[in-house]
DNA sequence: GCCGTTTTCGGCCCGACTGTTTTCAGTCG
């Protein structure tokens, strides 16, 4: 069985092909948009192709279709491998270099014969790179630094990549004959948001049934390794992984030594050898048996945690169950995927009682951002909707452009008529720390902005986030009432865990938001509720747990 | 290569910024 995902990296890797030959661009997009929907896709492609139905699939005509037919019955594509054959796989890997493009790339494998990254790395600094048409010693600097950047963040993937994948994987083990229990450990049980491979630790007696179980696993690449307590390989995409056999009486203690931070497992096994506590029937009994409160895996990093939970004083971290609602969501007047009706619906299905529609505005043109009048228009249709609901309400909103020099993209008039403002910059990154500082306190002392969002632009595992001084940032937070926002894609994660902890001691409020594009990534929030929960964020502290009056009323109380 | 109450061809989100030039191509969001 093929992943989806699979299929969409293979598409992805024909659009990369395409463009360093130089094809028709349109043809390029045509593979890049046909991943893109693949991935985004709620369903199974293969169900989809059962029932004759891949041409419904956003952006899937009869070529592509045919070519996902040929992945799903043979695991490869022929004019895949051919392209393949054309560029070799590490001048691909060139493209993921910042500021090196398709056609630079393109340049430097067909002048230098250049095939992968060290080699690359190499004619940089031989400074034979600005020798070349077009390219300068600034170019060759990026590379020297992009290639350091690559190798530093070596073999990780976000949180979002792997916990579905991972998931999918522990449950089928947990359903082998012989295998009693199998659970999620190591970082994705502590729901890091950047991790590097799946462990899983497996309760049996027959640790045979469970290499047979995972040799049968449908998405299994290879197995490098295989013992009896230790059972190593890799996975779909990649993924390397980890599952380790013990026997069903050892599984608590197992899970406690598996999960968490090397630190703080250090610091567990002394209080375990002090109080000669070596088993227990659950992992909540073998805390009980040292005395200290059950430490929630999120928490088990070694920043205090295990005094807390000693002078029993965790805090009582925010649940997902606690989110009442969304404060930002895209649509279809932007550039969202489904309308406002669908949004507002989904919203409605997840239990929430009330959502805030945060499109774009007008200076963002790629997304089609709302000028005023369009604005206005969006604002009568909310109000229309209110009047037909009682037990819903949707609040009016934008995401408003952070512009270069601080101030916002519409006037202070258009903004007061709305319930919420969400400020963002999706401009100018790379400005001095200075001015990027500057450029965000100017929004946070703006009365009608109510949450910044995704405050350093980071992109997890791709992208640093702009340079911004956050300890300003948060004193100006504090004193104006500005909500912070943790922007839940799995990507993003921004405001990080680090700031989220920092924000709450300075008693600055945080908003945990989809900021979906479409119906679907409502559900992302999860990202962001663990996210929250690495923070030690408590449900008071997000204003989106609150009841609708009081976040109302908290924004009208703002200081002025 | 996809898509279509502007259908079977001719469009396909667009503007800012960067680094290279000395008027603009390539990259990015």
């Amino acid at each position: 069985m093929i992943d989806n995902r699979e299929v969409a990296a293979i598409l992805e890797e024909v659009a990369n092909i395409l463009e360093i030959l130089g094809d028709n661009p349109y043809k390029i997009r045509a593979y890049r948009k046909a991943a893109h929907s693949i991935c985004e896709l709620g369903e199974d492609l293969e169900d989809l192709w059962r029932q004759g139905k891949l041409h419904t699939v956003d952006g899937v005509g009869k070529a592509i279709q045919s070519k996902i037919e040929e992945i799903l019955q043979t695991g490869s594509l022929k004019y895949h491998q051919e392209l393949l054959d054309r560029v070799p796989r590490g001048v691909l890997r060139m493209l993921d270099l910042p500021g090196l493009g398709p056609r630079t790339v393109r340049v430097i494998y067909e002048h230098l014969g250049i095939t992968n990254l060290n080699d690359l790395l190499e004619a940089a600094k031989a400074r034979k790179i600005r020798e070349l048409p077009g390219l300068g010693a600034k170019t060759e600097y990026n590379i020297k630094k992009g290639i350091e950047m690559l190798e530093s963040i070596g073999e990780t993937v976000t949180l979002g990549t792997v916990l579905p994948i991972a998931r999918d994987f522990c449950t089928f083990l947990s359903g082998g004959e012989g295998i009693e229990k199998a659970e999620l450990v190591g970082s994705i049980r502590r729901r890091k948001p950047v991790v590097h491979d799946i462990d899983i630790v497996v309760a049996s007696n027959e640790p045979e049934m469970v290499r047979q179980r995972v040799a049968r696993y449908r998405n299994l690449k290879d197995i490098d390794e295989t013992g009896d307590a230790v059972i190593r390989g890799r996975i779909s995409l990649g993924f390397k992984f980890e599952v380790i056999v013990v026997s069903p009486s050892d599984f608590p203690m197992a899970l406690l030594l598996t999960t968490g931070s090397k630190e703080h497992k250090e610091i567990m096994l002394r209080h375990m050898q002090e109080a000669g506590v070596a088993s227990g029937r659950s992992e909540a009994e073998i805390y009980e048996k040292l005395g200290m409160q059950w430490i929630p895996p999120e928490l088990r990093e070694n920043r205090g945690e295990i005094e807390q939970a000693v002078a029993r004083r965790l805090p009582l971290l925010i649940n997902q169950s606690e989110i009442k609602g969304d404060l930002h969501i895209h649509t279809d007047w932007t550039d969202g995927a489904h309308s406002l009706e669908q949004m507002v619906e989904q919203a409605r299905s997840m239990g929430y009682s009330y959502v805030a529609v945060t499109d774009h505005s007008q200076s963002l043109k790629i997304s089609r951002g709302l000028d005023e009048k369009r604005l206005h228009d969006q604002l009568r249709l909310i109000a229309r909707m209110n009047e037909e609901m009682t037990d819903f309400r949707i609040l009016s909103g934008i995401e408003v452009d952070i512009m270069r020099d601080g101030t916002l993209d519409f006037p202070d008039e258009v903004l007061e008529k709305l319930d919420i403002v969400v400020a963002s910059i999706h401009s100018a990154f790379h400005l001095s720390p200075e001015e990027q500082t500057h450029r965000i306190i100017s929004a946070i002392e703006n009365p009608n902005v109510d949450i910044i969002g995704h405050l350093t632009g980071r992109l997890l595992t791709r992208r640093a986030g702009y340079q911004v001084d956050i300890e300003k940032v948060i004193k100006a937070a504090s004193r104006r009432g500005t909500i912070l926002e943790i922007n839940a894609h799995p990507d993003r994660l921004d405001i990080s865990e680090e700031v989220a902890f920092e924000a709450r001691k300075q008693g600055v409020k945080v908003a945990i938001n989809s900021d979906a594009h479409q119906a679907g990534d409502m559900s992302l929030i999860e990202y962001g509720i663990y996210n929250a929960r690495r923070g030690w964020l408590q449900a008071d502290d997000v204003v989106n747990t609150w009841p609708l009056d009081r976040l109302l009323q908290y924004l009208e109380n703002k200081p002025k």
